[in-house]
DNA sequence: CCGGCATAGTGTCCGGAGCACACCCGAGTC
DNA sequence: GACTCGGGTGTGCTCCGGACACTATGCCGG
């Protein structure tokens, strides 16, 4: 089967830039590709999109594919198209950036990835095409999506404790912030519902629980709120 | 001359959402297409990318080639796919977004282009595609980012009063700012140079000018400042 | 020449938010 | 039962943002 255009057509893929926290570091997924070109070199999960399917299905669809995962939040993160960003010949790729939690999934490699890892977006290892690129791209994102969107709590588990919420804001922001002004604050706009329950299996004093409040949070949304810090 | 792949591949097009100021009215460049499909219909500036030019590079040749105008800020916007967005086919547009100087160019329209004119935001014609759907993605991203990037300038004359500047962030934010506090906030930041010169033929005390002092701005900007409101 | 008009330009006060800061609590360990 | 380790809490000061109204200047017209 072959298709034959007037006009010559770029290559059309997404890659996925999915984020995990791993109790105070932050993760990102890669895959070691099975196949030319950068065989055996990690890169960001992606592939062709379909004639058929819209941009952010075929990120689902590739990211599922490749590694199993089926993440929460995903949003669109910017195009890279340099003319010679892939050496088979001109490939355009939209780029997602995804949000998961961790704990909630197993790995699992397939299509044309020989496995798939979490590694610290702090220490990579050398990135296939401009994949280094999209990945700090995103980086930036995150850091200035996650002060005036709650999205933070796609990262961690249902339940948490607010010192947990407080690393996962200093990891992303990459400085330490005043725990009592912290709790105040988050606290201040209602959006955690307390629990009754305290997190097990520490060797000290065990903290209270809390849940992220989607409901409240659409409401406030929608009266015009907005989360800051 | 034809192309053939082994699969079939989208079409890849650039489009621009170009702002201008005009006294307190925000417009927006559109151009009523010369070609099928949408024949007659106003549309966004835009058209396919070459092989070998970067995407912005096609987003600032097709601009020109249809309007004449060479931007001073152009960055991505995003990136809309839907299958069904063309009924040419599958085409991906990556849609950029531009801040001119209004009175710093004359339009003139050409190629596949019938006229190129000013709207204003507020109540353009029926556009082709799903061009509405980007103009309004558009207008969200400069509402976001005129707040916290001094972006605003590049719609204003080189030299201009504060009174003209409290207007752009009006007219952008929709919404009333006071004038004192205005003032005070962006004076202090020290990124406006104060001219010994005012406006002219006016019929009524004229206001003093002012220079943007993009210098200073990404001195500030190295050393972490950040612009707000 | 004078009065009117249109916009320029300017300072203060108040309340809320951010930030710095230190101590007691509870549970498990040895 | 003493120690250790993080959990959890309140206060006061400062600074920033927002509300608010009057005088100054230049042009125009009568």
């Amino acid at each position: 089967m072959s298709y034959t255009y007037e006009y010559p057509r770029p290559s059309l893929t997404v890659d996925c830039v999915v984020f995990g926290l791993d109790d105070d570091d932050l993760k990102v997924l890669l895959i070691q590709r099975g196949v030319e070109p950068f065989e055996g070199r990690w890169a960001l999960p992606g592939g062709f999109v379909k004639m058929d399917e819209s941009l952010e299905a075929a990120a689902r669809r590739e990211l599922e594919e490749e590694s199993g995962l089926r993440p929460g939040h995903l949003e669109q993160l910017y195009t890279f198209g340099e003319p010679d960003r892939d050496p088979r010949g001109r490939v355009i790729t939209v780029a997602y950036f995804a949000l998961v939690k961790l704990s909630a999934h197993v790995l699992r490699a397939a299509t044309d990835a020989r496995e798939a890892a979490w590694f610290s977006v702090w220490d990579t290892p050398k990135l296939a095409f401009d994949h280094a690129d999209i990945l700090n791209t995103a980086l930036q994102r995150l850091k200035g999506k996650v002060r005036y969107q709650p999205i933070g709590f796609e990262l961690l588990p249902p339940k948490f404790t607010l010192t947990q919420l407080q690393r996962l804001y200093e990891v992303v922001l990459e400085r330490d912030l005043d725990k009592r002004n912290f709790r105040k604050k988050i606290l201040a706009m209602d959006l955690l519902e307390e629990l009754d329950e305290v997190e097990q299996d520490v060797s000290h004093r065990a903290a209270r629980l809390y849940r992220f409040d989607h409901k409240k949070y659409r409401q406030l949304e929608k009266a015009g709120f907005n989360f800051e810090l």
